[in-house]
DNA sequence: CTCATCCGTTAGCTATGACTTACGGTAAGT
DNA sequence: ACTTACCGTAAGTCATAGCTAACGGATGAG
């Protein structure tokens, strides 16, 4: 699976708050790191994470650095869910309708 | 947020086998456990860890215990990443644009 | 050229999580 | 009643993730 890391990423709530942050617009490491509890580097650390798992894209404006999402990646885990979500409510519906057969007579019994 | 449980619960690799195995079906614990290269016991403990993501429920059968899909849990980290989705590819899009007026004194590009 | 700013990387520490083994509890079969 | 099958939980071990402090490289201003 390739959205693996994906998941992986977002699991950490720190990367979840510095992948909302940049939901909301393109950002440079050092305004990024203000206003989290963390320090700069921990945050250089998970933009690499976050870089590696294909969700934001990064690109040199003079000294800085400017971080952005990456649509491509977050489309990735989208399409990934979706495809699950069709598949695990078509077993839900099967099993609910399996339970209906079964309702009249209680607990154990073969059709 | 309420679905920081859910994401933690898929970022585990064995977690997230034990969640396609039960999208495609009802199992219990021990049929669910054969197969996977970790003992029962782990595989007791990822699914306490997803059923409190609210990702699965569980019903006892006999001596067994039945795992299946919980469609909320899933729909709700479905409905954050949509909201996502539309927010980050807003920012996205207004970026775009607004590389587009930077190109005359930039690096010229423009289709 | 020199200095200051901004950033990525490394080393090292600590905390968290995943796993196994061992145990107790419940339900079905004989 | 006894045995067997199935499961959850507790204790303990080991690996890994996240963090800080310190360092070095690149860019822009003076």
């Amino acid at each position: 699976m390739t959205n693996a890391l994906a998941f992986a990423a977002l699991a950490d709530p720190t990367r979840r708050e510095v992948f909302e942050r940049l939901a909301r617009g393109p950002l440079p490491v050092g305004e990024l790191a203000r206003g989290l509890p963390v320090s700069r580097p921990a945050v250089s650390q998970h933009l690499k994470v976050l870089k590696e798992a294909g969700l934001v894209t990064d690109r040199p404006d003079g000294t800085r650095r400017v971080y952005q999402i990456d649509p491509q990646g977050l489309g990735q885990i989208r399409a990934w869910l979706d495809r699950f979500w069709d598949e695990a409510l078509e077993a839900f519906k099967a099993e609910v309708e399996r339970d209906d057969d079964t309702q009249d007579t209680e607990t154990g019994n073969k059709p």
